[in-house]
DNA sequence: ATGGCTTGCACCGCAAGA
């Protein structure tokens, strides 16, 4: 087999990998990404649909946690090594989260930031904390020379420019100027947040809600980010969003969204 | 300005998501 000229890394919010295992499937065989980072597998570790997931051709690594949260990296053809799993800085949080691996010669760094809702409240609080430890971990993985990404759901609104009506969220915890304060901060580390860079004034979304066929008309947000190390992002080709898992039956309520690297 | 929908869990309603 022709070794492809570049690499496909994507994160999906899967909403619950039980229920979702054959729109995730589906999208595997069509898309053959080459690095896939899972938020949101609603699932314990136990229930984890391994079996499944080596049959489509992929190695896993997961980090579950009963009915909320969970997270989980894949690689196509490659069982991920495992560097890390929680994010450092708070021994009491039980939340699965952040699970880390390198696969195909990247270092991923894959996440799933907290909601914060309702703000103000210990949820937002909660939510401010993570990123302060996520900005401290990921400072040790920017200047690496090795590539390096951060990448999932991370739960922030970055400009109006990435939500259909920017007053219909003005209240909601995603848009808050603190948390787009402590983005901004950790962008400033030296990472591309690779589908702004492409994009640029463009909008393009990663998520659409239930309501009021927000998923057909594309009213939707962008808070699912792939962001790359300055080693990483030297060599991006380019980034996209797979709308059509959105718009499948039961789907999740996010879409996979993903980087071109080349290799 | 509000509520609109979907899922998991476990039991027919509630919490949580974004």
């Amino acid at each position: 087999m022709a070794r492809k000229k570049t690499l496909k890394l994507a994160t999906f919010n899967v909403n619950g990998i039980g229920t979702r295992l054959p729109n995730l499937l589906e999208w595997l065989a069509h898309e053959t990404p080459d690095i896939v980072a899972l938020q949101e597998l609603k699932a314990t570790d136990e229930a984890f649909p391994a079996a499944e997931i080596e049959a489509a051709g992929y190695g896993a690594i997961w980090h579950g946690q009963r009915a909320w949260n969970g997270v989980a990296l894949l690689g196509r053809g490659v069982e991920p090594v495992e560097s890390r799993r929680g994010l450092p800085g708070d021994l009491d949080d039980a939340q699965s989260r952040y699970i880390e691996a390198a696969v195909h010669g990247i270092i991923v760094g894959a996440l799933y930031l907290p909601n914060g809702n309702p703000q103000p409240g210990p949820k937002f609080d909660y939510k401010l904390a993570w990123m302060q430890r996520l900005q401290r971990h990921a400072k040790t993985l920017v200047d690496l020379e090795h590539p390096a990404a951060l990448v999932g759901d991370f739960n922030v609104i970055p400009t109006d420019n990435d939500v259909y009506d920017a007053k219909a969220w003005k209240k909601d915890a995603l848009i808050q100027p603190e948390v787009r304060q402590a983005y901004f901060d950790l962008l400033a580390q030296g990472w591309t947040d690779a589908l702004a860079e492409v994009f640029g004034d463009e909008q393009v979304f990663t998520f659409w809600d239930h309501f009021r066929q927000h998923a057909e008309r594309d009213r939707g947000l962008r808070i699912d980010h792939l962001l790359l190390n300055p080693v990483l992002a030297g060599g991006l080709e380019s980034v996209g969003v797979d709308r059509w898992v959105r718009l499948q039956p039961r789907a999740s309520d996010h879409a996979p969204t993903w980087v071109e690297l080349r290799r």
